[in-house]
DNA sequence: ATGAAAGCGCTAACAG
DNA sequence: CTGTTAGCGCTTTCAT
């Protein structure tokens, strides 16, 4: 059967296409018989407007771009899903499409601006990519855009969601402290240098504040290039004289890596040494013992994106950084020191 | 600036818009120098045909819609999640896009049809998703579709990509008895009928084959509408007088959820009681201990999906059910017991 | 090889 | 309130 047009449906009502088109659209300037005829030959009929002639005078289409990291095992990561369902879900209520394109880090920029082009949609939405000369590109265009942890300098030039990083890393720590713990080492992820130095900070700052040591064994960077890199690091900070009773990892992988390893090597998890997450992954729960972290909302974070970018793709302008919070999850993997400092 | 047209670009090449159309095309019928010439202009202007525009002649849109299972924690399932990445990758190579919506469960067939009809797409493809009426309405439009783990009955009558769970529960089983098991469990799903079935018979046909006893007790059904359904069906093959030795779980969640609630009843896995999965999930790695299971390449079914769907797009017809092999992937939840069998 | 012109299916300004 | 009509930006047929 042929696809039928809104000509069609015009004859079959006995009325002119302008009028179908009102009715479809929802719009006044319809008598009520009318609108009543139309909608009943548009239900018999299952007729659907074709969407590339609506698009195409509106001028919108209506979707989103959602732009993430592609890996070589997967499309996702466990953080970038969350954020996607997050997107998907708020995307939804508001009326809008969502279609994704994964990339290489290392994809060129015009290779991302064809990526943008070519796919229609009224905004795109960064997922741990950043590009800075496809940011200036859409900045000219004026396209709508937003990065949701991008770890990328947050200095309100473009509008970012991020972890707050600094905070989750001081916290965790002093949480540790809280614990009884004074001997704590970092898992410290040499990826992003912006991750890097916000965690730093804010373990540097909650050790001072605590007045605990920081000792230089104790914090080893996860190198990314190497396989198992966080076994490595583990291997590296146990490696000296004394080693310290927690350790604070930088993502829950590493921390999930470093009690498999810590375990082979006979030690007990927590009673002979703890752990603390960043990120809160579903593999967290289901490591034994499962990962105590610092959690955040990655599902709000995507909702909240689509949002931001909804009022962007409306008119609205806004550079604004949006700092997620954590939020500490109590499981398995620190013990409590006789002896905790009140903080 | 304003968006270029097809207009533009002829003008400022001094040709007509079917020149320019046809160099955009690659098409034969212009001449070497005036493809040139337009070309270089539409480098220097980084002018992108309007997609719409171009979809609405084709009357193609060159995407493909995915229909997955709406969940209320997240979009996805890891399952669905490793499928979807394999649609993604092929699609890419075969120059689609891709878009997705996420349905409930008892979704009714005209919201169905509605958001596939409101979405332009080419092809739909299913995963764990069905709806009989759906499927009839699509068949009568000739609207291209396939259905990736949707098990539902394979009859013929549509195109299927589905992981051949007989054969996996068969192996499975047939495994726990080479490594010297007799008394083995079953955590079987209830969640979809066809599933059951196949699995269910597979872990019997095993048994019978092995000569091992099979014991009421021992087979449990995981029912899925109360909290900890895995738990609750362990406990259950736990209540009686002798316990299995080994047990086979329908889903790595059930074997996970199950390996952390007997080692909180004391229990060592897999000394005291062994464990193999079903499906290979991420988390299967990071369990204590780490899940043997009968591994399945989702990536390779999403591929196989999105591949086969092109030939559908593209005039061909088949209604062919793929059924995907497993293969034991050996971790640490099984134990070898002394005298297991030759098979 | 080239360009004029007729659509594609719909929206919206405009006149009645 | 209603219908006529001129686009939207591109593809493609058909003369030239």
């Amino acid at each position: 059967m042929e696809k039928l047009t809104i000509r069609d449906i015009a004859r079959m009502a006995g009325v002119s296409t302008t009028a179908v088109s009102f009715v479809l659209n929802g719009r006044s300037g319809v008598s009520e018989s009318t609108r009543k005829r139309v909608q009943e030959i548009i239900q018999q009929t299952g007729f659907t407007p074709n969407i590339h002639t609506r698009r195409l005078n509106l001028k919108r289409s209506f979707t989103v771009h959602v732009v993430m990291r592609q890996y070589d095992y997967s499309l996702f990561n466990l953080f970038a899903m969350d954020v996607l369902t997050g997107i998907f879900r708020e995307s939804k209520t508001l009326g809008y499409s969502v279609i994704f394109t994964a990339v290489e880090t290392d994809t060129e920029c015009s290779e991302l601006m064809d990526a943008i082009h070519s796919k229609d949609a009224d905004g795109v939405v960064f997922i741990q990519v950043y590009n800075e000369k496809v940011i200036h590109l859409l900045q000219e265009e004026r396209f709508p855009f937003l990065c949701v942890d991008s770890h990328v300098p947050q200095d309100g030039t473009i509008p970012l969601i991020e972890v707050d990083y600094y905070d989750a890393s001081y916290r965790a720590v002093r949480y540790l402290a809280q614990q009884g713990h004074r001997d704590i080492g970092f898992l410290i992820s040499d990826r992003h240098m912006e991750f890097y130095h916000r965690t730093n900070a804010g373990f540097r700052d909650a050790l001072r504040d605590c007045c605990l040591p920081c000792r230089a064994p104790w914090l080893q960077r996860v190198i990314h290039n190497i396989p198992q890199p966080a076994t490595n690091a583990m291997e590296k900070m146990l490696a000296g004289q004394d080693r310290p009773t927690a350790v604070f990892c930088a993502s829950d992988t590493y921390a999930a890596n470093a009690i498999r390893y810590v375990s082979s090597l006979g030690l007990r998890v927590p009673e002979d040494i703890s752990f603390i997450g960043l990120d809160d992954l579903v593999i967290s729960e289901y490591t034994r013992p499962a990962i105590t972290t610092m959690g955040v909302d990655k599902v709000h974070m995507g909702r909240l994106a689509m949002e931001t970018l909804f009022q962007l793709m409306n008119g609205g302008e806004t550079t604004a950084v949006k700092l997620i919070p954590t939020r500490l999850i109590e499981r398995d993997s620190v013990r409590k020191l006789a002896g905790g400092m009140k903080l």
